[in-house]
RNA sequence: GGCGGCGUAGCCAAGUGGUCUAAGGCAGAGGUUUGCAAAACCUCCAGUCACCAGUUCGAAUCUGGUCGCCGCCUCCA
């Protein structure tokens, strides 16, 4: 008998977007959490709406982690549908350099916003044999139906249709659904699982051969061969948009369940839109922003994330910039406090600080276990800052005292990929000018410090005078 | 029209039956500290949870209705 490790001790639990329950999280395998996310479609660089969505998987991929499994997460890139063809067409390059260059702008914004890689990055174009092996099996099950040199999914084979979204399939507006006239299904509300391929796209070489004739694919068979091959027929999370919930994923849903049985995904997490002036943030809407319009306002990665992360995700993020910046005065606190607490060099220590930290510590996880309840765990370390702050202030907090509550912020940091990094200035002539003022203070030529500080505000840097001398950081976070 | 969701202070936002005489953040007011500046600290800032009716010993939290807003059903994603 193997002393089997303990299951890890949490009430992690999420709200399941198909039960609309909250639900005990129960990994189908201790040893490796799966997770797939809808990822973007690369037809041009992303908007943050599309930020939230990959911002809130990580958050739920480190938020698993932190409840001690490992996770094995997997985001697809849609490199081949209408969108990507036309972008390309309207751009005059070919479709392949238009997407590989979108992706790789992708993957700059994961790094700036401090998402966790996930195992694979898996693009449709390198999977069409598996989603024509999968459409194959659909259409010789009776699930899928060829026409005109299209594969189509029929809906009416498949009587889970719906659950996921509610959606009444009677009830379904046709008059507004898809564009009836360019289509040949048997029943409007079926899908495309491949398109016949125009004749523009089979001079690019964009189609592919099949015993259909050329054809390419629909976005949902996209999602569901990708996740398929990279993590089986079940995953434990799919993560998504709530614009995605149909019919994206009622269709993904479909497809999976019809060839296998199973759920595609045992838990659905869908996390709220982005919006503008109370509408949907799109490019369509003219109101897009994108991670690189803000860096060059100005802001950095970490703010855009705090800002992303700062509302449950479930919830509708109304994004202005005005809330960014209060975001990142509510950050500027946290950044505060954690300079403080790095610039303590001695002191004696105090064993209650213990409490504060175990109890911080804890009611922080706890809220993120529940159901990801960033506003609670936020409360959490704000009352741990203003803890720190109101002892900082008595000192009553030495060295040991900081170094173990900064141990803290770096453990839930593992969730929040908030922190701020070490500055190292190493600009000898700002150096020098706080040397100078300060002597200068120390004399009492308050006139020359003055002129000395300007100076030093000049080079974009702000010095503070504490008890312990001068501390100086660049202005910008 | 169908389906899903939301409505808590000036703003953002937790809380979903008693510990709520309602967290936390932003903004604001006064004070302490400070040569200046910055930061910090202290105090104040919802008699009330869209509205109405009901259930209950007890409701922001449950039920019904009303109003308002958003999303999906089409583009966008």
């Amino acid at each position: 008998m193997v002393a089997d490790v303990e299951p890890p001790e949490t009430h992690l639990r999420f709200l399941d977007s198909f039960t609309r329950k909250l639900e005990p999280f129960v990994p189908i395998k201790r040893e490796e959490v799966t997770m797939y996310t809808c990822g973007p479609t690369v037809h041009a660089v992303p908007h943050i709406g599309l930020y939230r969505r990959v911002v809130v998987a990580d958050l739920v991929r480190r938020t698993v982690e932190l409840s001690g499994y490992p996770v094995k997460h997997v985001m697809n890139i849609t490199d081949v549908d209408d969108r990507t063809i036309d972008a390309a067409e309207e751009a005059g390059k070919p479709l392949m350099e238009l997407t590989e260059e979108v992706r790789v702008a992708f993957m700059a914004d994961l790094e700036t916003l401090r998402v966790k890689h996930a195992a694979h990055y898996p693009q449709a174009s390198a999977h069409i044999n598996d989603m024509v092996d999968l459409t194959s099996k659909l259409v010789d099950r009776g699930f899928a139906y060829e026409k005109l040199k299209s594969v189509y999914f029929d809906i009416g084979k498949f009587s889970d249709y719906g659950k996921l979204s509610g959606m009444d399939l009677e009830k379904v507006q046709l008059g507004a659904t898809v564009d009836l006239d360019r289509y040949e299904k048997d029943d409007p509300r079926d899908f495309t699982l491949f398109k016949r391929s125009t004749l523009g796209e089979i001079k690019k070489g964009l189609g592919h051969r099949t015993h259909w004739g050329s054809v390419r694919p629909g976005w949902h068979i996209e999602c569901a061969a990708m996740a398929m091959a990279h993590l089986g027929e079940e995953v434990d999370i799919h993560v998504g948009g709530v614009d995605l919930i149909f019919p994206h994923h009622e269709n993904e849903i479909a497809i999976c369940q019809s060839l296998t049985g199973k759920r595609p995904a045992h838990t659905w997490i869908h996390s709220g839109l982005v919006t503008v002036d109370r509408g949907k943030m799109s490019r369509a809407a003219g109101n897009a922003v994108t991670v690189q319009d803000l860096l060059e306002r100005g802001y950095t990665g970490r703010q855009v994330r705090h800002f992303l992360l700062s509302t449950h995700y479930r919830q509708p993020l109304r994004f202005s910039y005005a809330a960014l910046d209060a975001a990142c005065e509510a950050l500027n606190r946290l950044d505060e406090c954690v300079r403080n607490l790095r610039a303590l060099t001695k002191g004696s220590s105090y064993e209650d600080i213990e409490r504060y930290v175990g109890d911080f510590e804890h009611a922080f996880s706890q809220a993120l276990f529940d159901d990801l309840n960033v506003s609670a765990a936020f409360a959490a370390l704000f009352q741990l800052v203003r803890c720190v702050n109101r002892r900082l202030a008595q000192g009553r907090l030495g060295k040991s005292d900081a170094d173990r509550v900064l141990e803290a912020l770096y453990r839930v940091d593992a969730v929040l990929a908030l922190m701020p990094g070490e500055e190292a200035m190493d600009d000898q002539h700002v150096a020098a000018l706080v040397r100078e003022r300060e002597a200068a203070r120390e004399v009492g030529d308050y006139a020359r410090a003055d002129a000395l500080r300007a100076e030093i505000t000049a080079q974009g840097v702000l010095v503070e005078d504490t008890p312990q001398g001068p501390r100086y950081r660049r202005q910008s976070n």
